[in-house]
DNA sequence: GCTCGACCTCGAGCGCACTTGAACTTACAG
DNA sequence: CTGTAAGTTCAAGTGCGCTCGAGGTCGAGC
């Protein structure tokens, strides 16, 4: 059980491809020493890390939200087990919100099965006023904007 | 009340920009007939249309299925409200299991709140086989592909 | 000492759903 | 007739989360 891990076996045990884990060093997420010839080497805390990003991403934010989340952690030690349930305490409501939205769009659509309208003035499957567009392209509820952050964006 | 809108008036009132209706066309998702200086003019029907692929989007479908799902419709005829209602009707299985996922990541976030752990080795929270990764880059569950889709891609 | 797999950096590419910009034309109101 | 808002095409850019390739170096076993 060595002390260290090197980029391969990181990636093998993190399941992030070592191009990913390079990736997520060039944005801040994770950090490693180096061997005498340049070599990354990660402590064995990154593990517990890495499978942080990787759960969060799954959650649904994006690798800025956490590195944000990351930045809150305590400076100088590793963190503890405290720590990381915090952070993954703040997911939950989160999670909810993306849960709730999808669940009152297959209510809408059960209440339109019915009629097949997909009508923009009445049927509620529609989003007359289009409140997404305001943050941007690409699909946007279903990545981690939430209806609350575009009713701000428009507000 | 013209019998044809212009792509201004479709954007107004479907909520997808101009240059969204151009891609969509792009893409083979609608289609117009041209003014005698070749500007596109939508039947009223487009706007049904448009409204489908705005809501099976948010579903989670890529243009591309949905593009395939527009291809069952019956050709030489404006869709019914039925041949809508099948659609959308087809959407539901999907939604449900994209509910389902989220709602187990939920709640194997709650049993892991309390420990922390994020274990590699113990935590449900891990997805250890990372089945995600037979389908390619990017963030997926959150996009569309089930969790279905990469089991029968690792099989 | 040599080999060979694993590692390094850097820039480019991908997939999706669009948007933007340049350069130009059309439609309609006054 | 003229001004201008709205339309046209085509290529390129954006944002996210990576991956890939080229060209070179490192490290461990024989």
């Amino acid at each position: 059980m060595e002390p260290h891990l090197t980029i391969g076996e990181l990636a093998r045990r993190s399941g992030v491809a070592p191009s990913g884990l390079r990736y997520y060093e060039s944005l801040g997420l994770i950090a490693a020493e180096r061997s005498a010839g340049n070599q990354r080497r990660y402590a064995r805390s990154m593990l517990r890390r890495v499978a942080f990003i990787r759960t969060a991403s799954r959650v649904g934010l994006t690798l800025e939200r956490i590195a944000d989340a990351l930045a809150t952690l305590p400076e100088g030690r590793t963190p503890t087990k405290k720590d990381w349930s915090r952070l993954s305490r703040s997911w939950r409501p989160l999670l909810d919100e993306r849960i709730a939205e999808l669940e009152r769009l297959r209510d809408d659509l059960d209440s339109c099965i019915g009629c097949g309208c997909l009508s923009l003035q009445r049927c509620r499957l529609q989003n007359p006023d289009d409140r997404a567009a305001a943050l941007g392209p690409g699909p946007r509820y279903l990545e981690g904007d939430s209806p609350g952050d575009a009713e701000r964006a428009a507000g």
